[in-house]
DNA sequence: GTCTATAGGAGGATAGAC
DNA sequence: GTCTATCCTCCTATAGAC
């Protein structure tokens, strides 16, 4: 059985910068407290024109959100699939990537799904949430990797219930401006998660490296 | 130096109405979203009456999180105290307290004070930000406990981090009626922080209480 | 495609009667 | 204290010119 061809919504060069531009200003403001004409005169047009481009303001949410998950879902997929050695360096690679995610240029779009999802139609959340669930899968796989491996020693959906959310409100108290931060921080999640201190979950990378 | 007394804002019972009134429509539908027509109509008033009672609907927000604030502290400094046994029972009475918190009756002052924290002025948060910071503080010495008796190894402040999203998250995807079900996702998320599954938390509860 | 102009409605807040 | 009536602003969305 095929999928359906996914929606990708950017479709001309004018939608994407519609796209950009809401993703911003709702990151920043929220999505109540963003009017078309805000959007609309962000890139130097007029309220009008959105309504040209997207049926309501409501489809514009959509297609932000959907542009956050397909960035996002892209992003880490690319980390999982880079990453070298074993469970415990892919893991880091993956925490790693989603702080980038969170706290890099995806980040306003990223924002935006995470903070106004629920604000979605019922309609546009169910035609959205296959391509969020590959997000779970990915990190779930990893996690079950590290219990094969002896690290994790806790239930593994319990702790992708804690890690996500930590991971998501970073925004609130992390200031991450470059890789060295993203990557000092990652590694502190990653010795949480096993409940080690950072020095033991270095050791833990050598012997790792070391046994490969 | 002396504090001066905090703003209670419950001063009358009508103002508790409308309180209680905005609290439970705002943590459904968000502040922006909910008109002051909507919350007066819930109490069967009309609109000019809250402004009556509030200067403004800013103030009533910020009233609705002072008591999400205050109600949450006077509950978690509660179940601390009252709390029996070593570290580890008051580790887990305390998280089965939150949750009792996220999803009892209080929830809908708590939702309203996490979601809508930063629509307050940056004036309001100043005024309610020490209160918050006591809600820390209590998790903070546990945590503390718990790495003074060798469960915990990791980070402390790493390990909040884990934890207070992930336990204000719960309300997304889990559904906690009544306090034994409660209980039962305290010990896993307790379990989880210690890197344990269920199982050896329990053993480890029953080893603190026979030292005791 | 983009503009201007505007319809049509809802929102916060105020005034004054009771 | 509460109500009704209303002001004024802002919003989404549409119509029609260019």
């Amino acid at each position: 059985m095929s999928l359906a061809p996914l929606r990708t919504f950017a479709d001309t060069p004018r939608i994407a910068e519609f796209i950009d531009a809401a993703a911003r200003l709702i990151a920043q403001q929220g999505y109540d407290r963003t009017s078309v004409r805000d959007i609309a005169r962000a890139i130097n047009l007029s309220s009008g024109t959105m309504f040209y481009h997207f049926k309501t303001k409501d489809d514009l949410l959509e297609a932000v959100i959907s542009k956050g998950i397909n960035d996002g879902v892209a992003h880490l997929t690319e980390a999982y699939r880079s990453a070298k050695g074993g469970a415990l360096h892919r893991f880091l690679a993956l925490i790693t990537a989603h702080l980038g995610l969170i706290h890099g240029e995806l980040r306003h779009v990223h924002r935006v799904w995470i903070r106004e999802w629920d604000r979605l139609s019922p309609d546009a959340r169910l035609r959205l949430r296959p391509q969020a669930e590959q997000y779970r899968a990915l990190l779930d796989n990893l996690l079950l990797a590290l219990t094969a491996d002896g690290h994790l020693k806790t239930d593994p959906a319990t702790a992708r219930h804690l890690l996500l959310p930590a991971l998501n409100w970073t925004t609130a108290w992390a200031d991450l401006p470059d890789e060295a931060s993203r990557a000092s921080l990652g590694e502190q999640i990653c010795a949480a998660i096993l409940n080690q201190p950072v020095a033991a979950f270095h050791a833990l990378l050598r012997a790792e490296a070391d046994g490969s």
